[in-house]
DNA sequence: AAATTAATTTAGAATTATTCTAATTACACT
DNA sequence: AGTGTAATTAGAATAATTCTAAATTAATTT
């Protein structure tokens, strides 16, 4: 796993501005999350970082996760209680959870959305973030007969 | 705990139309999350149901809590991985976090918009929850020295 | 009313994602 | 090379929730 330069330069970036360490570790679960578009779970990315790095820990796996979504690299994904996925668009979108297959789809939103959202808060309501979730199946469209 | 004549016809016809009973445990749990409106999780609740029913256990709560849920009467409130929370209100809303303090507001939405957040999924896909969180503080604006 | 059945409640064990702890390793700087 | 700090690691601990199997309750049939 490695990262594009473009990428690379902002991964640094990133770290350094909370003075913490571009490694090798961090590094390679980053990629691995921008690679490959899907929402994994820790464990899931634990067991990809495996395949290519055969030392690397679980508790390193969620250290990293910790420490790119507090750089603001990578975003976190809840649905209910199920375990945390993780996302590296980080456009302004929500998530659609298909209750039948499980997979999590990006749904792309204009800002504007997002200012309407917060014109409902109370005036000193400040929110940092904003999480929206849609949940629901996905309709067959090809079963033309 | 004691429903209201309106709320515990709402109850029986919620869960009857699901063939489940109106049983004592679940009613009193459903009318201490009404009378209390904030957003209590499972353990909270069942340290307030053994004030009145000493007798009901854990087991029952989370059991009677997803009946509650299943038949349409109280909402499922997630932020992050916490212990869920319940909420009765079930006009269309969303919920702000106010990670100073812990505490969960409800925020009135127009259904308009969530039918324009619906209006931006691709045609196929049919939500049947859409779940709306914010995350943040909340200014204090009393300081007029 | 007793017997039968099905649903609900219960206590406690099990599960699972995540966090914590303490020891080790890696790296930057003298 | 030696020191200091941050990061990684393995494994234990935690905590919310679910599961299991037995006991209770309620409704229905005899």
């Amino acid at each position: 796993m490695q990262l594009s330069p473009a990428y690379r330069t902002i991964f640094k970036k990133a770290l350094e501005k909370s003075s913490l360490k571009p490694t090798k570790q961090r590094e390679h679960i980053f990629s691995l999350i921008l690679n490959k578009k899907d929402h994994p779970t820790a464990d899931e990315i634990f067991t990809r970082s495996r395949e290519t790095m055969p030392s690397i820990s679980l508790a390193t796996v969620y250290n990293c996760l910790e420490t790119l979504v507090d750089s603001g690299l990578i975003r976190q994904v809840n649905f209910e209680r199920e375990s945390t996925r993780y996302c590296p668009n980080l456009k302004p979108h929500a998530h659609f959870l298909c209750k039948d297959t499980g997979t999590i789809y990006d749904i792309d939103l204009p800002a504007s959305l997002f200012d309407t959202l917060k014109k409902h808060l109370p005036k000193n309501f400040q929110p940092e973030q904003i999480d929206i979730n849609f949940n629901g199946s996905i309709k067959n469209t090809n079963n033309h007969y």
